[in-house]
DNA sequence: TACATTTCCCACCGCTATACTCGGAAAAGC
DNA sequence: GCTTTTCCGAGTATAGCGGTGGGAAATGTA
């Protein structure tokens, strides 16, 4: 039990975890935040990342491959290696993220495939079902990168400011 | 494997399930329209219920207690027992019916409770959560059974007509 | 060329929640 | 007294979550 490097947001292990955005999906986009924020020198490494967003390094190694996969990030192997953002932050929706981690998404399966469920016809919950899961990615779809990176920043700077004072 | 009785509606169980709601949440909501639809003419059993929303029986005497323990329904035991609604189809929110199921929920611990992480002064994604979380509240809290129950009424009157014709 | 840094890959682990099933007791109407 | 119903507590299989750990391969730098 080495306490010592403390990582991460201490997950809380006490009941009703159901139906959040896993580590994943929140980790993740911390670390697209990171990476839109510190890329412009150079390649980010996952050790100066995950050091910064106190984030365990071994578990980021496992998540960063998925944003790889989904053509969001672009690696650099090698000492000064590291992971530089493969498009614009304009042009990278907060949907690209979570669905790149998280996978294709719906609340509920029938919502996606109502061949699933023959009921869908007749049933009074479907609709709302949809019209929560439209309302969510009208968000994911229209929040982008930038925008996040751009309140990040703004924050810091409040934040340093308020330490000054 | 006996698969004469089956049962609701074969859980798929090939990847992906996170963020979603549970069939707890979705049973039980179900379990709610039908009880609203039908109790107008005395209490209605559990096995009338799960008959005429194909779900299991045993699985429902288990989600359904979650309902009574928060008044949302009443119950009357012994042979022509069953459960009746509490309130009124108007005064039930379905934000009441999904907590009563799936407990008090947040989307991402942070929003609800900010001391589980240091970051949320400087997090870049803190709000955008917050935003669908409220999104997705306002839905559920706008939403009644009534609402739902006038739904489900119409379309099985729609789908009534189309086969007539 | 040696070396440190970095991505990359794969295996393993404990824990918890999900989605059930099963068996039986207690209440209440007929 | 019989059947119908709620009620209660166990047990179970599976899978995902949230990691840790051990290396191999690439690549800049001294």
């Amino acid at each position: 039990m080495d306490r010592s490097q403390r990582s991460s947001e201490a997950v809380s292990t006490e009941g009703a975890e159901e139906m959040k955005i896993s580590t994943k999906g929140r980790y993740g986009t911390r670390a697209m935040i990171d990476i839109a924020e510190n890329c412009s020198s150079g390649p980010v490494s996952l050790r100066m990342l995950a050091e910064r967003q106190c984030l365990s390094l071994k578990y980021m190694e496992q998540i960063i491959p998925l944003l790889k996969s989904s053509g969001l990030i672009r690696s650099a192997r090698g000492a000064r290696g590291g992971y530089v953002l493969a498009k614009k932050p304009r042009e990278i929706s907060l949907r690209d993220i979570v669905e790149a981690l998280e996978g294709a998404w719906s609340l509920v399966d029938c919502v996606d495939d109502p061949a699933l469920c023959d009921r869908t016809e007749e049933c009074g919950a479907y609709d709302v079902w949809n019209d929560i899961q439209a309302a969510i990615y009208k968000i994911l779809n229209s929040t982008t990168l930038a925008d996040m990176a751009a309140r990040s920043k703004k924050k810091a700077k409040a934040a340093a400011s308020r330490k000054q004072s």
